[in-house]
DNA sequence: TAGATTGTTAATCGATTAACAATC
DNA sequence: TAGATTGTTAATCGATTAACAATC
């Protein structure tokens, strides 16, 4: 039913977009003022709009806070979001640090790590180790996994979340996970941007 | 001529696969082969393949290791990218230590932070003072630059780069960039990769 | 040769844009 | 009301797949 995965990132575009219209004293915007500063047609906006069923006015367009509101619950974003992480390397520390999560909702309740230097109960996050992993999604019902384990280590450990029945996978390991009927996966290829990038620069 | 941007990434996957396909003892594929494992049609592959001029041959299909060669070639993998980092906190470190870019020519030639703390001028790569970034880039002809400062510091460096000639930016930092005709730029948003999880675990 | 695969053209599919009737 | 914008339908554009002639 629903293919499109630029839908969302659209969505928390216009949402970031929304945030600065209203900081500037906007109240209400017009389906041309997102597209204008966004580079795309009004027709995309609109139809984005209608069909997450946000509701404009002919006169008025759309209200702000409204369609911030709308979208913020359309993501989930309204409700607290509880997400684990696997591997507490550098990627998995910087990620523990951002504090861009906590402005929508987003909370890394655990981390996780076979190496026994690195786990923490007491921490806040808790680090715990690895061998905790399936006990703990099963008790907090987590959905969401983000895996930042070296490259080397991912296969068991991908074998181990998709037996403790996550739902979703952020994958920051250089192998790349297909998603399934059970299991959504994005993976975030650092070398494989880095190549397009490359690429372009050359051409 | 060219706005698929999804070319140079299926490029890689192709040459994953037929590292894969050689360790087993493969020396030549059928298009079918990539296309089952990856599971696109082989067209694409042949029409990728036809695209950047990799021949294959209708007896014998597509010999491995040229295509392997003939890939890296195209990408730019074949000779040494000198890439800078700016900003060396947890990805910052994290990009460092990645043992995956050696295998492909790419080399972090140097990392830039505002705090001195972390400036380094002897360690490997050397850790810089952003004062002597632009420099850096015109003196050692610096092409492509993956920026991995804190969000809100990003606007500054950002013009401080686009002064410096600079044509390709990978971008971690929360604030969309938008390419140039003179700077290209890839962004990687990690809320919102997660966000479009969120959203496909509720639905 | 007969069979199978490449390379390429035509068809399909999906996403974005254009156009416009409905309506505030 | 007249004017402007939404919501939606039709047209376009681009990428992927299907089909098939060329050929090894």
């Amino acid at each position: 039913m629903f293919s499109d995965k630029e839908k969302i990132s659209r969505l928390l575009s216009y949402k970031n977009l929304l945030y600065r219209f209203k900081s500037l004293g906007f109240v209400r915007v017009f389906s041309d003022n997102l597209a204008d500063t966004l580079g795309v047609s009004s027709s995309l906006i609109r139809k984005d709009f209608s069909y997450f069923g946000i509701k404009g006015n002919q006169r008025g367009g759309y209200h702000i806070d409204t369609v911030i509101e709308k979208i913020q619950e359309i993501i989930g974003f309204n409700e607290a979001q509880k997400v684990i992480l696997i591997g507490v390397g550098h990627i998995g520390k910087a990620l523990i640090q951002y504090e861009g999560f906590r402005n929508d909702n987003i909370a890394i309740v655990a981390g996780f790590d076979i190496d026994r230097n690195k786990t923490n109960e007491k921490s806040n996050p808790p680090i715990l180790h690895t061998e905790k992993l399936g006990e703990y999604i099963s008790k907090n019902k987590i959905k969401v996994a983000i895996l930042a384990v070296p490259g080397p280590v991912s296969q068991s450990v991908i074998e181990l979340l998709r037996e403790s029945k996550i739902e979703g996978i952020l994958n920051f390991t250089p192998l790349k996970l297909k998603s399934t009927d059970n299991l959504v996966v994005r993976n975030i290829n650092i070398k494989v941007e880095l190549a397009n990038l490359i690429y372009s620069v050359k051409h």
